[in-house]
DNA sequence: AATGAATGAGATTTCATTCAT
DNA sequence: TATGAATGAAATCTCATTCAT
């Protein structure tokens, strides 16, 4: 928007050799393949994202090598995204039953500020998550977001609070279940249900049944069986 | 090539019967176009569709009128399938408690069934359910999965075995959740942990997991009601 | 362009054997085809054509060969009656200055009854008389049309009423264009200046002037013959 | 799906400028495109139109957009070149009579300098000028084709000259018509009659004669009615 | 006489990408 | 660093026409 006059102006003050704002640009068409990408797939056009950001195609290309390479690019930073949420959860200072509620609770917050990252996720499984295994980082940086959980886990267990046929990777997978399916489903349900799962109370009210649920089966002691 | 083989699948009206039959000809091609279309979403290409279906490219357009036209049949082919999986389950002939959980497992055995079904609606929601939105008949076929879940939730409620603070829409998306998560986010799941959610025994111990975690969910009597 | 032209399962009841009216279908692909030919020019396509007339695509092939066959038949016909528009004035029954005036008004009618002629021509004149040429037939039915004016004029000449240095060729050209070109320009001549040149009022006033004019120009003693 | 992305014309100043030049690229598609949609009318290829400019067939969407971009763009130049036509007159340095003779012989060697422009006229009008209703510009050129006569003709009225029961808007048809029509129509007329009405001498001869048609029209005083 | 099914050829259009400055 | 111009390859779609009954 506004954007498009502050690079004019830049451009009225070299005169002869023409050296801009490399990172700008750069950062630019980034944010602007961010928000198409998560808004068309891979049908978000490379005009258009160099459009938004003010840039020349061309330029795309020079900084990311391809569009997949941009992709690429824009999914490793809603990742990056992702991890940082989960930061402003300290694990270790609550109790486990509060630690385990808690990263839910920052769960539905992340998805609700990031809406992007839930975009960027559906897209790769449609695609098989062909781009995101040719990137190391992404795996590193999810690397916290078992660990953080297990954490707390294991403190439940010891201290007898929390049953103990269940990995963290289960209840991992649980959490992301219950949260990310409404958000990453709610067009086929409203156009099916009509129901509209973004409205905030909605979302809240899921909060806490997604918490009550969890921590019921945690808290539950198995009878003998384990599978 | 394989046309000997799918000769012989033509239905029996013509006498000698060897190259016109529109029927065959028609199923033929949504049968491709649903392997495809839940392959490679919207890239699928209407060549490919017609060749796996040993039919001239043109005679999509002949049946279904465009690409979109043939990937909604398609769609609601797939919604089709899953109106009858739920057929097989006899709600009111078990007890509430069996009934929840039968339905549970059900759902489980589609998604193994019928894998293209997440596939369409992952696209259908990376679409923003663009095209669903122009079906009248999908939202019908989906109609059963809601209140077949609501007369067993009902029942359960009037003997007092499950909770009242809950609707049969709120378990219904419970229970989707819990089972399409890990079929539809599968592939980043894998990329990132390396694990494979498809795995039988794997599938099996989720499918345990949810019946446990919803049924305990529905038996908690609740303290006060809140929201 | 026309979307979705997917074929729809039609009923059928022909029980035994299938004696349809020969003559009656062709009369109504040929009927169909001068109206979307005449709406639509060489882009009328057969398969709507046939859908107006009940009729088989392949029926129009069997007929008349071709789509240019069937177009040149059906610019025939639009000649046809141009030629048997004429012959309800009875030229030598009326002084000449009434057989000219009753000529152009019968023009001024013609157009205003049958507006698929004017569009054959213009569709024609587009397509440089590319079809036209094929046939024989058309440049009989327009011999009266010159031969009817010469007698009136040749008759008005004699008498002195008329002025001798004009043909009946170049009269009947003169009264053409004053007819035609209102008819057949109108949607531009409406694009431009806003002004519906079909409304009665003004068709009739047009009739009043061209009459006035023509039989002006015939009265005028030339002074000297030039050219 | 996006229509409107054709490049606006910009300047360029390159010095050699032999292969990169947008506005001579531009400026050959559309010449290639004027002669051939005059010629073929829409049937006109776009590929056909690229080789004889030369060009890629892609920049012909990259300048306009779409085929019908390109026709427009030709027709609003073919107007252009009618609106110029006329400057050349002087209407107000001659006399009422004049004028209007120097303006029909304007119009004669209008049609004989630019066939394309009638060509353009016919075929809008088989398309009921569809793309013409698109085009702001159009109307405001031929705005003047009105006014100057309309000087005329009001002069020649105070002075007594001429009639006053006609407007200028209908003045302007019957030039146009008598100019028109043996232009427009010369391949039918052609094709019937076998008169070629392009022969130098007969295109005088119709000049002569619609000035003299006109002009005594316009001279007769009319003797009681007025319409 | 009549028909539904099938096809081949070609048209427009789209898009990622590279050229040359 | 930056850019407007240019391109090739492919995808969708259209349509007249023919096949086989």
């Amino acid at each position: 928007m506004s954007q498009a006059r502050a690079r004019k102006a830049v451009e009225v003050m070299t005169t002869a050799g023409k050296p801009r704002n490399a990172d700008a640009t750069r950062a630019k068409i980034l944010e602007a393949a961010i928000s198409e990408f998560a808004a068309r797939g891979l049908e978000a056009r490379i005009e258009d994202i160099a459009d938004i950001a003010n840039a020349n195609r061309r330029m795309a290309y020079y900084y990311f090598g391809s569009k997949e390479g941009l992709y690429l690019a824009a999914l490793e930073e809603a990742y990056l995204q992702l991890a940082q949420a989960e930061e402003s959860v300290d694990v270790d200072a609550l109790s486990p039953t509060e630690a385990v509620a808690a990263l839910i609770s920052a769960k539905f917050d992340h998805f609700i500020a990031y809406p992007q990252y839930i975009e960027f996720v559906k897209i790769e499984n449609v695609y098989r998550a062909r781009h995101m295994k040719e990137s190391q980082r992404i795996a590193e940086l999810c690397d916290p977001l078992i660990t953080n959980l297990e954490r707390a886990l294991k403190r439940g267990q010891a201290t007898g609070e929390f049953r103990h046929d269940v990995t963290a990777f289960e209840l991992s997978m649980m959490i992301a279940s219950l949260a990310f399916f409404p958000v990453s489903n709610q067009h086929t349900v409203f156009a099916i249900f009509g129901t509209d799962l973004t409205e905030p109370a909605t979302v809240e009210r899921r909060r806490k049944m997604t918490i009550d649920m969890v921590l019921l089966y945690l808290a539950q002691k198995q009878a003998r069986q384990s599978d």
